[in-house]
DNA sequence: CTGTTAGCGCGTTCAA
DNA sequence: TTGAACGCGCTAACAG
């Protein structure tokens, strides 16, 4: 048995091993092991059907896949096999901590789970995510996770069901974060609730005059919370007018921005809900240092998600905490199920975390 | 011609395009346009080779694959034609903001090229990372972004170093991020530089007393990050006791309790360099509600990589900026551009955002 | 337990 | 321009 190194220098014309170009195949694994490459892809991935390898073979084809550096080629065996351990997870962005929260929860289980994942980004666009959704769909992906809030668009949706419907054809699996207007599995967030429960903390501590900083209406999430905002008003009976609510558009210095709109046009607001952390960082910048409005003597500010850095914004945010990280791997163990019969809908409850952003009314 | 719509529904014996169970192949589009399947494969994705295929044939194949609502089979095609578009990027941790940002960049110039990434979490385990890697291999992904710092340990840079080598054997090209102690082309942050920008601007303002919130020094970014501060205090003539030095874990709430330590050790310390903006934000809050210390009138802090919410801290931190997305795009770049005959290195440097934190000693 | 054979779906020769 | 035939690397069925 000549065990010499492979070094995969010059291939000398007596040189053991001579590592040809290109990746290694298992035909050259099950050569230099002086077996069959079924006997060879036996011992590198044991099938349930035929059983096990015998321990000496077994061996020499681990030492010869060692030797050769030998991985299998995933293309191929998705091929043969017709499945892969691809999973596809959907995000409108990656560098929004709402979804590197979820994702790298759904990645942790992917990761225990032997599963790779392919990470999209559709920077909000729908005709991305469709995009996205169909090649994913190619590469065989064994389930997708849409975990961007869907979009409110009669269109996108129908084109998004026709998509979703393929894919399932296929023998995909899609699990969605927050409703869709899709009939498939789901792990929901209480934004409705969430957003009640701000609400009734800040009537609780007296406020009535209300305002909200809003994303865009066009995503399904922001609609849950704006509207989970307005009924809890409406049946608390606080007027909530048109010009309370601004939109700041899902970032920082838009927030930032749309706040100062708000209070030119409504100054005497002394509690603004914002529908999520990363605007509400920008909606405390505006208080403090646009418009000198001491939070919480003057006003007071609840946020939703809870944010990793929510607890150091000045002063720390009283917010609607949603556990993300576990929402992602909640999705990803969805998929490890697999589908059902009927789709599943998983709640999540959020919590308010009270904190130094909101006090009793005093104006 | 009978166009009538493919719904997909039960396939009723007369009933138009049957769509078969499990997945559409380029057979049945084939069929259906009344052409062969090299002819439809060349309709759908016309190589270079065989020029063009006429019009009308064209348009029947086209509207053949939208009727049956046709992908190609990923795996099939990467097989047939030995290459795919994936692109593997590998981050220590999705959810801290200093990657998802380099991942964003990454993947914001990728989906510009069509390329498709597949996101690997390391949680900081060298033995993950070489599993990622071998199983990026195996997916023949195009290339990979070893984005987190190094290790410093030499038997995984040799495995990784052996890794990388089958890998390019194979015909993959590694771009590292931060020095990995192989020979691949590389997008290097003035980690060094940054550090000493830092201890500079310190000392400018007065500052002769030291402390040092550092990461795990096992990561070669960590060393030279606190090998420039380091340096640079030496050449000021400036001692720094390795009981000014401790060790934040890279985590907000253990750099929280290493500041605790570092100021129950070295109480007269004015100056902390944070080697991480997300350990920044536990030394503010550390030196705030647990020491009573007050930033920056008694203790100064300069943190590292201005992460976005850098400044919304209390007081806004003075950090050294990276342009981190930029970082991502520049390394998903040089993929894009394929291997060079040497490996190239682009350097990025630093800048000091000057902010709250920081401020002339008083004591 | 092991080897042989036959595809998986596609791109790509080569002829026509 | 189009079609027929082959092979990419691997797994699964069937023999032995």
């Amino acid at each position: 048995m000549p065990t010499t190194a492979a070094d995969g220098s010059a291939p000398g014309p007596g040189g053991p091993t001579p590592r040809p170009a290109g990746p290694v195949t298992l035909q050259q694994v099950a050569d230099l092991a002086g077996v069959s490459p079924a006997t060879a892809s036996r011992a590198l991935h044991g099938s349930t059907g035929s059983r096990v390898v015998g321990e000496q073979l077994r061996e020499k084809v681990l030492a010869a896949a060692r030797e050769l550096r030998y991985v299998s080629n995933a293309p191929a065996q998705a091929l043969a096999r017709s499945t892969t351990s691809l999973v596809g997870v959907v995000v409108h962005d990656v560098a929004d901590p709402y979804f590197a929260a979820i994702s790298a929860g759904a990645m942790g289980v992917a990761r225990e789970h032997g599963l790779l994942v392919m990470l999209a980004a559709t920077f909000r666009s729908p005709e991305l995510e469709l995009d996205y959704l169909a090649r994913l769909r190619a590469q065989r992906a064994r389930a997708v996770i849409l975990s961007g809030s869907g979009f409110a668009d009669r269109s996108y949706t129908s084109r998004l069901a026709a998509e979703v419907e393929s894919y399932r054809a296929d023998g995909g699996h899609v699990v969605t974060i927050g409703p869709h207007g899709i009939d498939t599995d789901s792990v929901n967030p209480a934004n409705r609730a969430g957003a009640a429960l701000a609400v009734r903390h800040l009537h609780g501590l007296g406020h009535r005059r209300f305002g909200v900083v809003s994303g865009p209406r066009s995503l399904t999430g922001v609609r849950d919370r704006l509207d989970g905002a307005r009924r809890q008003l409406r049946s608390l009976d606080i007027a909530l007018p048109p010009a309370n609510i601004v939109d700041g558009g899902f970032a920082r210095d838009e927030a930032r921005g749309a706040t100062r709109a708000l209070f030119s046009r409504a100054p005497d607001v002394t509690a603004v809900v914002v529908l999520n952390d990363v605007m509400a960082a920008g909606v405390l910048a505006a208080l403090r240092d646009d418009l000198g409005l001491r939070v919480p003597e003057q006003v007071s500010v609840v946020g939703f998600d809870d944010l990793p850095f929510a607890a150091d914004l000045h002063p720390a945010l009283t917010t609607v905490r949603l556990p993300l990280t576990e929402i992602g791997a909640q999705a990803m163990e969805m998929i490890l199920t697999g589908p059902t019969i009927a789709p599943r809908a998983v709640a999540v409850d959020g919590e308010l975390v009270v904190r130094g952003s909101t006090a009793h009314v005093r104006r």
